[in-house]
DNA sequence: CTGTTAGCGCATTCAG
DNA sequence: CTGAATGCGCTAACAG
């Protein structure tokens, strides 16, 4: 059987309290000899303290939460890396729900954290026009932070989000800057929070470029390669054939995330239209992929990594009761220009 | 404060004892009346059973480990949720660790799970030709299953593998058979268990294939892109300038993931060399980025939701106590025939 | 500096 | 069918 500190007091001649006090290293209240002692029974018997009786004894169980729409997509690997990064140091551990896109499945999943009694979570939800996943955390007191994603209810909860609206308006500064005129544009599910930020930024971009936001071309996908690849489908007519290029109703593409880019980008390939010279291209995230595809994809990068460790370290914050000066923390996008826009100047 | 079963007891005027009972749904024991009566209770006061009381009390704490190598690997965010998806249904919650391709961590990860007292481990380990970290399992005696890579010292240890050998052998004859004669075989890093047996596949159809051994070129990566293109980089010269198609080294790339196979041909390409029509190349995973790429990777394709799904399933087994029938699922991959090979017949 | 005494919230005998 | 008692392994006052 595993070693208990019962046994490592008897082994040593002391009590339960003392092998306690050595094992959370109080400086005070342990002789340096028998400290010493201690230590060597515990070596010697391969104690390894049991996490569950000091969580049900001090209250915290030294994890937290998280909850993920889709891990597959290829965005939400690297916020994991930053969390895991910053956890590390301080031993707490990670507990991983994917929710499936499904908000029912999320709210089971943060059910089941909370049975966990993690001492925190970090939120990327997958609806943000809704809280009831909140008031479950809300009503048991579980401090959490919002990731990448708002609850528009909760406007004050605690998060950490790329700016959207800002990344957003310079991809179509960019691409109104290289002449375009009719741009299209792909967003994500209406409900999400960043679908709107990104919306604003457009419409921003659109209205200082000179354009007319009516004629603005809008399509809508999931996120998935596929669903950008329709979004383009269905304006060209599903025909592979190419049409004059004076013919399309876009020349310009700006895509809410690296895959449905990807998407378009196919199809547009797929009826020989010139990318970037007929039609440009840009992304947002910069997953992996965007430089592997050819032309290789200028798309506005999202530290997904940066973004992960904010995330977890103003957790840690909140679990320590500190209040954090900035309770939402804003991280700025960048653009990364590459083979799918033309050359400026 | 949350609710505890001392509270239901008091407050349905029973006992704790009686209130655990209908809380573990136990169905003699308790009259269907009392029953009714401490549910109605529990749900007014919004009781959450504690799992880490529980978890003391029973000695298992629901919830399993799992430790990658690398979770930005798109290989591994699949396999994730096929775990993920057969823990669901029985309860359990994923405690997930990400080694960083160091040992080292990957130990310092199994440690911190057995703090945790997690019920079982899946390791994807990141070193195959040492068991030093199984030593810490077994010393604590705690269940595990092995997946995608096995550990060379323990052949018996329960286990979830695609079987490398084979699908090895299926692309490099697919290669042969496509009339390649002189193959560049990019493995991965050599200590890998999984680099042995694709080794071995791809000697065994070289063999079948009259082809000279000794002749066979081969590079090694670290499973990135730039790992793949580096490989091709050094045998042609790091100059971008293109050969005589007769003057290559290789007429055929098979590498040991898809990731390595997309840097080699983006080597290719960038020298100007016809892919697949001087040099076909083939993969090994089947990410998504495999069929983004231009021309889209013919590659070897492992079923990495199921073989994920088959660890936990598995090992849920193993928990319960129950022998399996077969402690070692081998999953067999296939060849996905995409536009880096030439079409046959 | 060290030991004693109580819990933490729940499951599990064993009685009744 | 139900309740009282005990313990899981550890921490945390409170005394010496």
């Amino acid at each position: 059987m595993r070693a208990t500190i019962a046994d490592i007091a008897k082994e040593a001649g002391v009590s339960k309290a003392t092998v306690s006090r050595v094992l959370n290293e109080r400086v005070e209240g342990v002789g340096a000899e028998t400290r010493l002692r201690v230590k060597a029974v515990m070596e010697r018997l391969e104690f390894e303290p049991c996490g569950v009786a000091r969580g049900l004894a001090t209250g915290k169980s030294l994890s937290v939460g998280l909850v993920v729409p889709d891990i597959a997509d290829p965005f939400f690997p690297l916020l994991i890396r930053g969390i895991e990064d910053a956890l590390r140091g301080e031993g707490y551990g990670l507990f991983l729900c994917d929710s499936g896109l499904d908000i029912e499945k999320e709210k089971e999943s943060l059910r089941k954290l909370l049975e966990k009694r993690v001492d925190g979570v970090i939120l990327n939800s997958t609806m943000s026009d809704c809280d009831c996943q909140l008031d479950l955390l809300d009503r048991r007191l579980v401090p959490y932070v919002l990731l990448d994603r708002m609850i528009e209810a909760r406007p004050s909860a605690a998060g950490v989000y790329a700016d959207n609206r800002k990344g957003a308006r310079m991809a179509v500064e960019f691409l109104l800057g290289g002449g375009a005129r009719r741009p299209l544009f792909i967003n994500g599910p209406a409900e999400l929070s960043v679908s709107k930020l990104r919306g604003a930024g457009v419409e921003e971009a659109c209205r200082d470029g000179g354009l007319d936001l009516a004629a603005l071309l809008r399509g809508e996908g999931d996120y998935s390669v596929e669903s950008g690849e329709r979004a383009v489908d269905s304006l060209l007519g599903s025909s592979g054939s190419k049409q004059g290029a004076s013919r399309l109703p876009f020349d310009a593409v700006f895509a809410a995330n690296d895959r449905m880019a990807i998407g378009a980008l196919r199809a547009l390939r797929r009826r020989g239209i010139g990318v970037p010279k007929e039609v440009e291209i840009v992304g947002f995230d910069d997953i992996e992929a965007a430089h592997l595809v050819e032309p290789p994809l200028t798309t506005v990068a999202q530290p997904a990594f940066e973004m992960g460790r904010e995330s977890a370290l103003l957790l840690l914050k909140l679990i320590e009761g500190k209040k954090p000066r900035k309770r939402a923390i804003v991280i700025e996008p960048v653009l990364v220009i590459r083979g799918t826009t033309r050359p400026r100047q």
